[in-house]
DNA sequence: ACGCGTATGGAATACGTATGCATTGATCTG
DNA sequence: CAGATCAATGCATACGTATTCCATACGCGT
């Protein structure tokens, strides 16, 4: 039924050794016998069974891509350029979600089909990259990482970031200050936080429990978190998001609070998605090169792969820059 | 290197067909050998390699889907539950997309890697169709069809959701309507606009070439259709976008013009994504039920695979509801 | 004691490709 | 012209698992 290179190769009169030679284009076969070959294959439509080479090399050219929830609008934009970065390399990805049932999950990563595997949801205690590297399977981490040096990472300089934020509230006039900030146990929730706090001290603004909320990086962690905030005894006058899908549900919460945005609260997000800038929101926010940062995960990880990475571990670290748009005003 | 089942024999005294038959229930294995094997492999921590089940078995669990931008907030919402209902069909999903080379795509198809492919951006003039039953690769469509009978699809009733559309914007008294469709060359473009007409043909409403717009189910479509269409000599007082992606483009594009929605201008959307009751939107909107969508085409496409569906084709359709939400208006 | 059926496990092989090694001509060298 | 070198190709095998076929041992009835 299935074609395969012996049938080729009794086309085109040769062996199948030299048919896999032929389309590999090996130097060690003459013009006249490739061309043969190639005809041949032609005719019968061969397309070579990936199993059959993946058995024989060791090498499936698959590498799997772990996210929590594509419905989160974060991670398509690191998905998508992830997958066509991939692509140019020779690869192919497999999407593979967190939320699948643990074991089901390990023995996906496990079973010798991936080449290697993109990290986009790390916590500092996952044990999955412990599991990886004793089954010597490549791997490197997204966005976020374990924060260990070894670790081969592309990054955003997230503390750097919020710092940015905090002296922007800071000149802004703004003193009671709140923060939605992402789970403690991500370094793009516990770095942000830090860079935070400490711009925000360093400008002599606390930054009291009471107008501090940490959760998973979610529209509804924004939009849960805001009522909450309002109804302290001092609310705030402007809230620094995790990222800009918490800031997004803030936004929609101050619409059901009956706020405005910026004369009542100043909303401030992370990441800079695309649909920042939509005019329903035009969201003031920090921006990094998502694409950038897929991209330079794939390569990093296409290069340990080959081996050609730096054995200490390699942290590429992506710079911010804040976006002033609508959301944030001057306090009176 | 690596752990195969020759180790897991050798370290539980049997041989490695045992170890096989042990690790897959057979019933040709005792009780005590088969705890034996199990205790062996857990000591080594054996992992099966997939690729060698794959060549013995002629079976990847591995299935294909193809989507054309996983940053249209559409498609991350068929894809995640696709992805679970495959994970819990015990399947493993492959995402690929449209815009990779043709050649690319079509070998990572064709190579025998994937036991069947979800199309979820069939064009009425695909050729992939053609080349996946000549290679005897099952595979159903997912939302768009080719509208062909022996289709196996999973499917929404465009039509009728259209003509819904019609009929609430009849009744609300408007009369100069347009309407932003999708691609003619899509099953969901032609058959929403097809309803659409029909139903505002019976109520003796016409819809000029001068306000109708056809495009790719994207934010942009709409963004920039809304301009054009105000430019007209009678601009309409109501918009029928092809899904909520153009429809929230849209509304971008009134806010960017100075509209008021509804006061001045309806916009009705199709698909209910979760975004359309954003309160910066609250979008009115045709629902279908996207989740039941991918789960009956995975079911759909894993029946056809194993070789119990109808030869003669099957089309799942999905029933559609009108949402009133906060973009419609009668006219006064 | 013999034959037969059954339960269990091993040996051998297939799946499709890639590749080390052997083989065959042919050309080159002195 | 003998011997060496080289290009081109075939042969054989490895990769890891599943499975068909065969061998052995045991139990039971006669």
């Amino acid at each position: 039924m299935t074609i395969t290179s012996h049938d080729v190769a009794r086309l085109a009169g040769v062996s199948q050794a030299t048919v896999s030679r032929a389309l590999r284009d090996d130097h060690r076969v003459s013009a006249a016998t490739r061309e043969k070959v190639r005809r041949a294959a032609q005719a019968l439509n061969y397309v070579p069974s990936e199993a059959g080479r993946t058995l024989s090399t060791r090498s499936t050219r698959r590498i799997g891509v772990i996210v929590t929830d594509l419905t989160n609008p974060f991670y398509p934009h690191v998905v998508a350029p992830l997958h066509d970065e991939l692509q140019a390399l020779g690869y192919r990805m497999m999407l593979i979600t967190e939320r699948s049932d643990e074991a089901v999950a390990g023995e996906n990563l496990l079973d010798q089909s991936l080449d290697g595997v993109v990290l986009a949801t790390a916590t500092t205690e996952s044990r999955l990259p412990a599991q990886l590297d004793r089954r010597g399977i490549p791997y490197v981490f997204l966005n976020r990482d374990t924060g260990q040096p070894g670790d081969y990472a592309s990054v955003v300089d997230n503390e750097g970031g919020g710092r940015l934020v905090a002296g922007v509230l800071a000149e802004l006039g703004h003193r009671r200050i709140a923060g939605i900030f992402g789970s403690p146990n991500t370094t793009t929730g516990r770095d942000r936080e830090l860079g935070f706090r400490l711009a925000l001290a360093e400008a002599g603004i606390g930054l009291p429990d009471s107008r501090v909320v940490r959760g998973a990086f979610e529209y509804d962690t924004g939009y849960e978190a805001l009522p909450r905030l309002l109804a302290a005894d001092e609310p705030p006058t402007a809230v620094f998001c995790g990222n800009d899908v918490v800031a997004i549900g803030v936004l929609n919460a101050a619409i059901a609070a009956g706020l405005r945005v910026p004369d009542d609260l100043t909303v401030i997000g992370f990441d800079d998605l695309p649909m920042a800038d939509w005019e329903v929101f035009r969201l003031t926010t920090v921006r990094h090169d998502l694409r950038e940062l897929a991209r330079q995960a794939a390569r990093l990880l296409v290069r340990r792969i080959t081996g050609e990475a730096d054995p200490a571990g390699e942290r590429l670290i992506l710079p911010t820059e804040f976006v002033p748009r609508a959301t944030h005003a001057r306090l009176t």
